[in-house]
DNA sequence: TTAAAATGTAAAATATGTTTTACACTAACG
DNA sequence: CGTTAGTGTAAAACATATTTTACATTTTAA
């Protein structure tokens, strides 16, 4: 699922180190997410949302499907 | 995490059934999900939305939260 | 008042998300 | 040049979500 958090994070000049440390994640968990090694829980992209100043509903895109690649 | 599932899903007259067949995933997930066992996946979450006609955001409470009573 | 549909729940198995530790690479900077 | 901050990645361990099977209870409706 893709997602506009590296963007947004820039925007707002923030590390991934910082913005897992005020979502209370790791790094490289914040890290996979960006790079789409999988989705958050629920709650994390609510946090994730949250302290970019968006809403959830906007920074994923949800739209079917990134079905993956392996065939 | 708190959800408008249930409430929702009988205004628009489906069974957990029913939602759980067009979001395809098993009865028990929907229940789960609507009794708060455990918070929906991203994916899920959005597809339960969609259903639903509505967005995550309006449809999860998020809110500060939900630390479960074990202590 | 009985049968059918809907709901709640549980255990085991599997899938997915998260942490920790650790290391490599790049860019910026003294 | 040598260091520091930021990023990408990987494996093992652990946590959480989901499925399947199965059964009990409640609600609906004939």
């Amino acid at each position: 699922m893709k997602n506009k958090i590296k963007e947004l994070r820039e925007k707002k000049g923030i590390s991934q180190g910082k913005l897992a440390e005020l979502c209370r994640v790791s790094r490289q968990t914040i890290n996979a997410i960006e790079n789409n090694k999988y989705d958050p829980s629920l709650r994390l992209a609510f946090d994730i949302a949250k302290t970019l100043g968006t809403t959830v509903d906007d920074l994923f895109l949800s739209e079917e499907e990134e079905d993956d690649d392996t065939f």
